[in-house]
RNA sequence: GCGUCUGUAGCUCAGUUGGAUAGAGCAACGGCCUUCUAAGCCGUGGGUCGAGCGUUCGAGUCGCUCCAGUCGCACCA
């Protein structure tokens, strides 16, 4: 058992023991949280538990903590002390600090994977951008966000699937066929009309280009229909091939990617059908209404046209319902926030059909917004000078970008310094953090040259210097991090603690010497290097960021 | 007009679910390389947490009202 459930355990059994003696009133127990204390003078850990559980005690708070403290004991308990209004800091026998270490290290690269949780099957869903354009900045912020946090809630043994919606079934997708068709005549020499909501983006002139290559003047002289059906097709094929390229270029990969035809038409048929049996919609000037004002919504949505035609949220809602019938008993999706608007009606449809919209948690990503010289530099996928995924990466690398895009919460604003990514200087965090792996890795290969090894069972109580032991700690407080981070959905935290950690080992590295010591200390340190190294390099690996051994 | 998110040091942002004297980085200033990577370390200064009211032992955190910025408010996707 870690130190922390011992703790927790120990003040629970504590107060349940008051309260069977009647010293406390009989009760529900509040949680116990323990926390780091801000300062060292404050012991090892903190619990607030006494003053939470002043108002159901209805007793003074310190006396509640001095009952407690003194119903405590035990081998690894140096001493309690009761500190401002009520709170318990537990100063610890420093061997828990060396034997906690001890059992880390010994998961080894295990460290951080927590175990498997037996709860409700997660599906994250994220980017599903259109495939009718190339991905630009903002994809790129919730590919990052997605493929972060999936890696997050693993490591933190939830159950997760991936994947990508791709809408492949709508208007858009005819308009990047008619698109594809007028840049194909224009490079012929034929005379072509640009369809008046196309695509402008360069891409579409590629993909035109790469047809001609590949089969010349071929299509030129079939009729239109049939040369907007094949482009169509051969388009969509090209596009998707691209997102996929570019995403794994950027590290994200997906469990499944799933075409929105295959909801074509007997699910989105299905689904409605169900909503009309259960009277949540009505027709009205020639249309299909989902009554969602009912469940929330500010007012009622068209599912069917009166041209018969589904509309968008038709089918968002058949792949819903398609997600929990796959049995996903968790969703989670990452939208952009210019979505936003559209949150409230697909979880009114989500209530319609009978589930619990809370199980469909919808993340809204923040805008982003690019610097380059102090300047902001505008975006816009209509003229395709925006500044695209791929640019972004070769400008300033898929580890800048990628933790970037993590350093802040999803639900903050990002302001993307470009120079300040790509500067291979002090000021650049993610420099910072890796720099930090590739010293200790440094350090081993200097180590092993001059045959100075971690042995079997190094003296981990030679490491009482205030920056060893705080670095000790930091390792210890990481499977707490995962678990909170991915309670709370936020990747943001371990790319904060990566730098926190990092920090905390150049500090140690300036002050203590690994090779050119006494040996069986350079052994300890050796240890503490490679526990540490191992948190970097699963943390980064949470975002997607390299651990170089070498910079 | 309605809704979303944001407002914390000169700048960019954290803030452990309501706890102890509000923290980092950058920028400014001052130190540290004959020894494992100076892409580093150590130190100094810097705050009306947008404003006000409320909830309570206790508020940057929760509620209400304002102010400012952001994004949205389709039988588009």
């Amino acid at each position: 058992m870690e130190i922390e459930d011992i703790l927790k355990e120990a003040i629970r059994d504590a107060a349940s023991s008051a309260i069977k003696d009647g010293v406390f009133p009989d009760g529900e127990l509040a949680e116990v949280e323990l926390s780091v204390p801000p300062k060292k003078e404050f012991g090892d850990y903190a619990t607030n538990f006494a003053m939470q559980s002043a108002r159901t005690f209805h007793m003074n708070p310190r006396k509640i903590a001095e009952e407690i403290s003194s119903r405590i004991t035990g081998d690894w308990l140096d001493h309690i002390q009761i500190a401002g209004p009520g709170f318990l800091n537990f100063y610890l026998k420093t061997d828990v600090l060396y034997d906690s270490f001890r059992k880390a290290l010994e998961k080894g690269d295990a460290y951080g994977n927590l175990p498997h949780k037996d709860t409700e099957r997660i599906m994250v869903e994220y980017v599903s951008a259109n495939p009718t354009g190339l991905l630009h900045v903002g994809h790129g912020r919730g590919a990052a966000a997605g493929s972060a946090l999936v890696n997050l809630l693993r490591a933190a043994g939830y159950p997760v699937y991936s994947e990508y919606y791709i809408n492949d079934a709508g208007s858009q997708i005819d308009n990047l066929a008619a698109s594809v068709n007028a840049r194909y005549l224009e490079l012929l020499g034929e005379q072509a009309v640009f369809p008046e909501n196309g695509y402008h983006g360069k891409d579409i002139i590629d993909t035109a280009k790469r047809i001609i290559s590949k089969d010349g003047d071929k299509y030129l002289h079939m009729q239109e229909s049939e040369r907007l059906k094949i482009f169509k097709e051969l388009a969509l094929k090209e596009k998707l091939k691209a997102l996929r390229e570019d995403l794994e270029e950027f590290n994200v990969t997906f469990d499944n990617w799933f075409s929105e035809r295959t909801l074509h038409p007997n699910m989105v048929r299905d689904a409605v059908e169900e909503l009309k049996a259960n009277g949540n919609i009505y027709e009205e000037k020639g249309a299909l209404w989902l009554r969602s004002t009912k469940y929330g919504d500010d007012k009622d949505r068209v599912v069917i046209r009166d041209n018969g035609v589904p509309t968008y949220l038709a089918a968002d809602i058949a792949y819903h319902k398609n997600k929990f019938d796959r049995g996903f008993g968790r969703l989670i999706n990452i939208w952009g926030a210019d979505h936003h608007g559209y949150v409230c009606r697909v979880k009114a449809a989500m209530k319609a059909l009978g589930y619990e919209p809370d199980k469909l948690e919808i993340k809204l990503l923040q805008m982003v917004s690019l610097f380059r010289g102090g300047e902001l530099v505008k975006m816009s996928k209509r003229t395709g000078t925006s500044v695209t995924l791929e640019e972004l990466i070769d400008e300033v690398g898929t580890d800048a970008a990628r933790y970037f895009f993590l350093m802040r919460s999803l639900d903050s604003q990002l302001d993307f310094d470009l120079d300040l990514a790509k500067s291979h200087s002090n000021d650049n965090p993610v420099y910072y953090i890796q720099y930090a792996h590739a010293r200790i890795m440094s350090v081993f290969r200097q180590a092993a040259e001059e045959h100075i090894l971690e042995g079997d069972a190094p003296k981990l109580e030679l490491l009482t210097d205030e920056s060893e032991k705080k670095l000790i700690k930091k390792i210890l407080s990481y499977e707490q991090e995962i678990e909170k981070a991915a309670a709370d959905c936020a990747p943001h935290h371990i790319a904060r603690f990566a730098y926190d950690i990092a920090s905390d080992f150049h500090s140690f590295y300036s002050r203590c010497r690994i090779i050119g010591v006494d040996e069986e200390l350079a052994s300890a340190r050796l240890a503490l290097l490679r526990g540490t190294a191992h948190v970097i390099e699963h943390a980064l690996g949470i975002l997607g960021v390299s651990a170089p051994d070498k910079m």
